[in-house]
DNA sequence: AAGCTAATGAGGGCAA
C-alpha cells in the first residue's frame, strides 16, 4: 500500500477514520499513512452499515482492498469469537490469496482475529483447523468453496452461520465466465445454507458498466447495490505506439533455413533490449508461444553482448517454481528483470512496481489493456506503456483485411477507449448450462439428495441461473438421467447416478472450466512446465521452452512425462487456444479512425506510415461506401462490427450454402462475386429476422464448455444461440450493407 | 496467402 506523497486531509479529521475501531485506527497510524485514499474514505460508511452490497471500483494500487477490509475488520472487531467464519474472501488466483493473507495477517493481529487460507496448495492440517474452530477471515478460491459444499455439505450452516461479509476480488475476471456462474451459484447457496443474506463487497479496477456489474453481483436486485466509483486523478501516462513492417510472408515461408527471424521481430527485440535493460519491466504478448520466441531472442542478445540475461518468461504452462523465480526477481530491487509474459502477470500479484509495460500486438481487449497498464506507474511515477504493432509488407496481392492495417487501427481504437474509461460490457445472456449441470450434482452431494422443484427454485427461479426456465431445467435433468449422472429414488428424490458419482468423486469436478491433458516437461529431475498432449513431440525433437533450448530425450506416454536436455536449436511449441472476442464498440471506433484525418500524437514514424497506408487502402477499396469488396474469386465483407455479430453474419451466409471464412475485421465469402452477394444481402435485410434457435440449429460444432458433451442437441442449440449469436445486431449490419451501391458484376 | 490465437482451479484415503 502506497502512502500518498501529499495529503491535505489528515486521518484525524477523516469521517471514515473516526468510525473505525480504535485498534484499526492504531494500525493505520502505525502504517504512517497521512490520509485515507478516496476509495477508503467513501466505502467505509456503506460497508459498515452491514446491510448492503457494495462495488468498489478503483484503479490498481489505490488502496482498494484496504477500502474493504478496514471497515469490515472494524465491524468484526466487536463480534463474539468462534461463532463461525465471519468474512469470506473469494479470489480468482491462489497467488492473490497468499498475498492478501500476509497483508491481512498483520492488521488482524491487532484485532486478535484469525486469518485462514484455503486453496489447493494449503496443507490439510490448516484446513482441519478451520473445520474444527471456524472463526475470523477465510480466504478461498471458488473451487475450494465448491469442495466444501461437496465434502462438508451438512456442516456449511454451522461453518458459515455467523458470516457477516463476502468479499469478491477482481470481480471483472468472473463476469461472463463459467467460473463466474459457479461463483454466483456458490454465493447464493451459501445464503441458503446460513438462512440469511450476506453483504457482497466486490472489488475491481476495470468495470465499464456499473449497472450491469451490480446486477451481476446481486441477481434481481442490482439497483440496490452501492457503487463507489473512486476514480482518482489520473496519473500521468507516457504512451508510445511503435510500428514495424514484417517481411513478406511468402518470402518468409520460402526461407529454407527456418532460422530467419522476420524483420519486425528482430527490430522489436532490438528496441526492447536497448530500452529495457537495467530496469524492471513487463512485456506482454498475446500468446505463450510468442513469450518463448521473444525470451529466446532477448536472451541471445544478452549472450551475444556478454551480458547476464535479464529477460525471463512467465506464462501458464511454466511450472510454479519457474514462475516464482521470476516473481522474486521482479520484487528484488538489486536484479534488473524484464518478464516476457501473458495474462499471468495481469492481476494484482505483488511484484512491486514495474518501470514500464510493453504490449506486443494489438491488445486482446480494452479491459485487458487497462489491467496490464496498471502494473506500472506506482508511487507517483508516470505509467509508461509501449505498444509494438507489426503489419505485413504491402503489395498488390495483400488482401483487404491486411491492407487496411487492422491491427494498428484496433490498437489505436483500444487506446482511445481506454482513455475514455470504456471497458467491454458484461454478457449477461448466457445460459451457462454446463455450470448448471455441475451445480445440480454439487447440490445433491451437499444435501445427500435433492428434489427437482427445490433445485429449480434455488438455482434458477431465485438463484443465478435465471436465464433457464422450468422446461429447460427439466430437459437438463432428463439428459442427466439418461447419462446416469442422476437417478431418481422411489420417493422422487434425485441422487447421483453411477456416472455422477464418478464425476463428483474426482477432484477435477470442482473446476467449472475445461482443461487439456498435458505432458510434464522435466530436465534433470526439475519440472519446467507442461505441454498439451496433442502437440507433436518425439525423441530428438528440438524445443524452446522456459526461454531456453532443449532436445527431447524421452517421451513417457504412460506417465505423460517428457525428459529434456539442453540443446542449441529449437522452436517454441504452439499452444491451443481461442482468440479473444473483439467488442462491437472497438470495431465501430476503428471505422471512425479510418474516416478521420487525425493522427494520434503517440505514433512513431512507421506507425504513422502504417496509419496512412491503412487509410489509403480504406479509400482505394471504397470501404466507406462499399463494404462489399471483390477479391479474386472471393468477396470480402467489412461491416466493422464486433465478433459476435461477425459470427452471426457468417452463420447466416453459411445457411445459404456459402463458404465463409472469419478473419477478424473481414468475412471472406469464397467463390462468390460481389454483385451476387450484394443481392443476397439486400434480400436478407428485408426478410424477417430468423429466430436465434433456428439459426443455431445449422451450426456444426456447438459444444465448447466443460459438460456440454452431456447436452442434447436441443439444449446445445439454446446454449449456442445465447452465447454466440446476436441476430438483431446482425440484421442492423445487413441493413447497412444493403444500402451500399450496386457492385460492378465481374466480367465473365 | 498463410499462420496465428490467455488464464484460471482441483480431495481424501491410505500406507509408512
Amino acid at each position: 500500500m502506497d502512502s500518498p506523497a501529499s495529503g491535505s486531509e489528515t486521518a484525524a479529521v477523516s469521517s471514515a477514520f473516526d468510525r473505525f475501531d480504535p485498534r484499526v485506527q492504531k494500525w493505520i497510524w502505525d502504517q504512517g499513512w497521512q490520509s485515507l485514499r478516496s476509495a477508503q474514505e467513501h466505502a467505509a460508511e456503506p460497508i459498515m452499515a452491514g446491510d448492503r452490497d457494495v462495488i468498489v471500483a478503483a484503479a490498481t494500487a489505490s488502496g482498494k482492498t484496504e477500502a474493504a477490509w478496514l471497515p469490515i475488520c472494524s465491524v468484526l472487531a466487536t463480534a463474539p469469537p468462534e461463532t463461525g467464519v465471519k468474512a469470506l474472501y473469494l479470489s480468482p488466483l491462489k497467488a492473490l490469496i497468499n498475498d492478501q493473507h500476509s497483508r491481512l495477517d498483520q492488521l488482524c493481529e491487532y484485532l486478535e482475529l484469525p486469518v485462514h487460507r484455503w486453496h489447493g496448495d494449503v496443507a490439510g492440517s490448516q484446513k482441519k483447523l478451520v473445520l474444527r474452530k471456524p472463526d475470523g477471515l477465510l480466504l478461498i478460491t471458488p473451487e475450494s468453496l465448491e469442495s466444501l459444499f461437496v465434502n462438508q455439505g451438512e456442516k456449511m450452516g454451522k461453518l458459515f452461520g455467523g458470516l457477516r461479509y463476502v468479499v469478491i476480488d477482481e470481480l471483472h475476471s468472473f463476469i461472463g465466465t463459467e467460473r463466474g456462474a459457479q461463483l454466483r451459484s456458490l454465493l447464493h447457496r451459501l445464503e441458503l445454507a446460513t438462512r440469511h443474506q450476506v453483504p457482497r463487497i466486490a472489488l475491481s479496477a476495470t468495470l465499464g458498466d456499473f449497472a450491469a456489474a451490480a446486477e451481476y453481483l446481486r441477481p434481481g436486485a442490482g439497483e440496490d447495490v452501492v457503487v463507489i466509483d473512486a476514480a482518482e486523478e489520473r496519473a500521468e501516462l507516457r504512451l508510445q505506439l511503435r510500428g514495424y513492417i514484417a517481411a513478406d510472408p511468402i518470402k518468409a515461408a520460402a526461407d529454407p533455413t527456418g532460422e530467419l527471424v522476420d524483420w519486425a521481430k528482430g527490430a522489436i527485440v532490438d528496441h526492447l533490449f536497448a530500452t529495457l535493460r537495467g530496469t524492471d519491466n513487463l512485456v506482454f504478448t498475446n500468446a505463450r508461444g510468442l513469450v518463448e520466441t521473444y525470451t529466446d531472442l532477448l536472451a541471445r542478445r544478452c549472450a551475444d553482448a556478454n551480458l547476464p540475461n535479464e529477460f525471463l518468461p512467465h506464462h501458464g504452462n511454466l511450472s510454479k517454481e519457474v514462475r516464482e523465480h521470476v516473481e522474486e526477481r521482479l520484487k528484488a530491487s538489486d536484479t534488473p528483470t524484464t518478464a516476457i509474459c501473458t495474462s499471468t502477470l495481469e492481476m494484482g500479484i505483488d511484484i512491486g512496481s514495474a518501470d514500464s509495460v510493453a504490449q506486443i500486438g494489438a491488445p486482446l481487449g480494452v479491459s485487458v489493456l487497462r489491467q496490464r497498464l496498471g502494473r506500472s506507474g506506482r508511487r507517483g511515477q508516470p505509467a509508461v506503456l509501449r505498444l509494438y504493432v507489426s503489419e505485413n509488407q504491402l503489395d498488390e496481392r495483400t488482401p483487404p483485411a491486411d491492407a487496411v492495417r487492422a491491427e494498428l487501427m484496433q490498437t489505436i481504437a483500444m487506446v482511445d477507449l481506454l482513455l475514455e474509461r470504456w471497458y467491454e460490457p458484461p454478457d449477461l445472456k448466457k445460459l451457462q448450462l454446463s455450470t448448471l449441470l455441475q451445480q445440480v450434482l454439487s447440490v445433491i452431494a451437499q444435501r445427500g439428495g435433492a428434489d427437482a422443484a427445490s433445485m429449480f427454485d434455488a438455482l434458477c427461479a431465485r438463484g443465478p441461473f435465471r436465464n433457464v426456465d422450468q422446461p429447460m431445467f427439466v430437459a437438463l435433468l432428463r439428459v442427466m438421467g439418461q447419462a446416469e449422472l442422476v437417478a431418481q429414488a422411489g420417493d422422487g428424490l434425485l441422487l447421483h447416478g453411477q456416472a455422477g458419482e464418478r464425476l463428483v468423486n474426482h477432484y477435477s469436478f470442482y473446476t467449472a472450466f475445461t482443461t487439456d491433458e498435458e505432458y510434464r516437461l522435466v530436465s534433470r529431475g526439475r519440472t519446467l512446465g507442461s505441454l498439451p498432449v496433442d502437440y507433436p513431440v518425439s525423441v530428438g525433437s528440438l524445443l524452446i521452452f522456459s526461454g531456453r533450448r532443449w532436445r527431447v530425450l524421452s517421451v513417457e506416454t504412460e506417465q505423460k512425462i517428457i525428459d529434456l536436455e539442453p540443446a542449441r536449436g529449437g522452436k517454441p511449441p504452439s499452444f491451443p487456444g481461442v482468440g479473444a472476442e473483439v467488442a462491437d464498440e472497438v470495431r465501430r471506433r476503428m471505422r471512425q479512425w479510418y474516416e478521420s484525418d487525425d493522427v494520434p500524437p503517440y505514433l512513431d514514424k512507421i506507425a504513422q506510415r502504417l496509419l496512412d497506408e491503412g487509410r489509403s487502402s480504406y479509400k482505394r477499396l471504397l470501404l466507406a461506401q462499399q463494404p462489399i469488396v471483390s477479391w479474386g474469386r472471393d468477396t470480402v465483407l467489412m461491416p466493422w462490427r464486433g465478433d459476435k455479430i461477425m459470427n452471426t453474419l457468417a452463420v447466416v451466409l453459411r445457411q445459404h450454402h456459402l463458404e465463409v471464412g472469419q478473419d477478424g475485421v473481414a468475412l471472406t465469402v469464397r467463390r462468390t462475386n460481389a454483385f451476387g452477394l450484394w443481392e443476397l444481402i439486400r434480400d436478407l435485410a428485408v426478410d424477417r429476422q430468423p429466430a436465434p434457435l433456428v439459426l443455431a440449429e445449422t451450426v456444426a460444432n456447438k459444444a465448447s464448455e466443460k459438460h456440454d458433451r452431456f447436452l442434447t442437441e436441443e439444449l446445445l442449440i439454446a446454449s449456442y444461440a445465447a452465447r454466440s449469436l446476436d441476430v438483431p445486431g446482425a440484421w442492423s449490419a445487413l441493413a447497412e450493407l444493403a444500402t451500399a451501391p450496386r457492385p460492378e458484376s465481374e466480367a465473365e
